[in-house]
RNA sequence: GGCCCGUUCGUCUAUCGGUUAGGACACCAGGUUUUCAACCUGGGAAGAGGGGUUCAACUCCCCUACGGGCUGCCA
């Protein structure tokens, strides 16, 4: 039982990668990672109609960003079809397998008439039995002669002991009439091939264990752990679909969510470990385990998400946190920060990080720091005393009466400021509306005195002022 | 239709026969705050329904309801 653990993550190049399957690779990653295991990549491309080489680069780059990284080479599952075909051929080698030449018209007649008749039965193929001296010379499909009596177990880490009465089972197809595996056969034949000790995947595929439990025992392998961990559902508890908008992972890399929350959210979502909530990758690895997985489909929740995420932002490395933001200004076409800027930023980043949750709302909160004119000026609108003005003039009034240390730490400023500008403390009280005016994301100005300095609030202030 | 899986606060979850059923997000109230955010304090909020087994069930068994998956020469 000490053998190195093998996990890996099989997604089919379907057009991005899908948030359910960035979960699936992210607790087989997990997993083979907190025991020092392997996690291998292989893309199901065997159907060749809905293959797109950009698919699989959509993926990779997906998994990337993640912060998954898998060992050795992507394995492309239609390049191993000589070797699928292999193994059918051993099949019928052995006797476990079987040429049918009944053709899709028959069998679909044949589901078609049990569907009239109100049941429905598995197909049975009448080559089964047949003398191979019957065989006539037309395409043929091969069969797994499967079992039709007794049942098939499946010990699932996750859903327990699964048990499938065989005679509900069909002889599924191994390789098809134009010669290429099915997946059933591939999925098999890699997975034993690729020495993968554990398949963690969706629950969508635990009918299909029963059966591949099947080619393992046909072919006299050993079958693997199975795990097999409900899908992910949108907020309204729906199977997740285009109308729930980010499907792919990318779309929430566009949206600035930083990859530690994410991964953090995502291990949450379906799993749970006592009260641990946030934690970094390093310590899920050494929590999570196959039996703490949820049985039942989570929903997805944006808002928990985010929380997660601005856990992370605050807990984040500062030089990190900006290498995640220029990465992410450039996926999403923006303009990159400026030497300055990032210097600015780099300098502002304790105390933005702090309250920003997603790398755009960094920015935003960072403004004051990286524009040196924070505001447009409005003459006409400085001129008056607004009530917003009044306001900031009375809380300051009120600070400065009741706050000693805040009275320490702005008034010789603020007289500075009125004084330097030539104005009075109501013009200043003014200028600092202004200044931080139609902001929602305004620093206060302890922010700014802590970043930018003493002199640079104040000549800011003052030249908001002017 | 058949087979299979699932069901604890609105949401994600803890509990692995004995708990005032815990935490987190969200929500509500209060505090702090130049605004928003962040932060602090407090609050409401759950075992789908019905039968068993047991001294004791959210935990084990059965039925029902609801949700999901599979039932392809798709993966």
């Amino acid at each position: 039982m000490n053998s190195p653990i093998v996990t890996r993550f099989a997604p089919s190049p379907t057009g991005y990668l899908h948030i359910g399957g960035a979960r699936t690779a992210l607790f087989n990653w997990l997993y083979a990672r907190g025991r020092g295991g392997k996690f291998l990549l292989r893309i199901e491309d065997t159907d060749r109609e809905r293959y797109t080489p950009q698919a699989t680069e959509a993926i990779l780059r997906g998994l990337q960003w993640l912060g998954l990284d898998w060992d050795g080479e992507v394995v492309s599952q239609f390049d191993r079809r000589d070797r699928h075909a292999e193994i059918a051929h051993d099949m019928l080698q052995r006797g476990t397998a079987y040429k049918c030449f009944s053709t899709q018209d028959e069998i679909a007649a044949f589901r078609a008439e049990a569907e009239a008749r109100g049941s429905y039965a598995v197909f049975q193929s009448p080559w089964r039995d047949a003398d191979p001296a019957t065989h006539p010379d037309l395409p043929y499909v091969i069969r797994m002669r499967a079992p039709r009596t007794g049942e098939t177990v499946i010990e699932d880490q996750v859903q327990g002991t699964v048990r499938f009465r065989n005679d509900q089972l069909d002889d599924m197809i191994c390789l098809r009439s134009d010669a290429t595996p099915t997946y059933m056969l591939a999925v098999v034949v890699d997975d034993h091939d690729m020495g993968v000790t554990h398949v963690i995947r969706g629950d969508d595929h635990l009918n299909n264990a029963a059966r591949q439990t099947m080619v393992y025992d046909a072919m006299g392998w050993t079958v693997p752990v199975w795990a097999h961990i409900p899908l992910i559902h949108g907020p309204d508890g729906k199977k997740l679909s285009k109308r729930h908008g980010a499907l792919g992972v990318e779309e929430y890399q566009a949206m600035g969510y930083p990859a530690a929350g994410m991964r953090n959210y995502l291990t949450r979502l379906g799993w749970g470990h006592l009260d641990a909530e946030i934690f970094t990758s390093a310590e899920a690895m050494q929590m999570f385990d196959l039996p703490g997985i949820g049985r039942a489909p989570a929903r997805l929740d944006f808002k928990k998400l985010e929380n997660t995420c601005g856990h992370h932002m605050a807990m984040g490395d500062d030089a990190a946190l900006l290498q995640e933001l220029a990465a992410f200004l450039h996926v999403t076409s923006r303009p990159a920060l400026t030497e300055t800027q990032t210097a600015l930023l780099l300098n502002a980043m304790p105390f933005v990080k702090t309250s920003a949750k997603t790398l755009p709302q960094l920015v935003e909160k960072a403004r004051f720091a990286l524009e040196s004119r924070p505001i447009g000026r409005d003459a006409a609108a400085d001129a008056a005393l607004d009530p917003v003005s009044r306001g900031i003039l009375k809380t300051l009034t009120l600070h400065l009466q009741h706050a000693s240390w805040l009275k320490s730490a702005l008034e010789p400023i603020l007289n500075a400021a009125a004084a330097a500008a030539g104005i009075g403390f109501g013009k200043l009280a003014q200028s600092l509306r202004a200044a931080l005016a139609g902001r929602t994301a305004s620093p206060s100005v302890y922010d700014m005195m802590l970043v930018l300095g003493r002199d640079e609030t104040l000549a800011r202030l003052a030249d908001a002022a002017d």
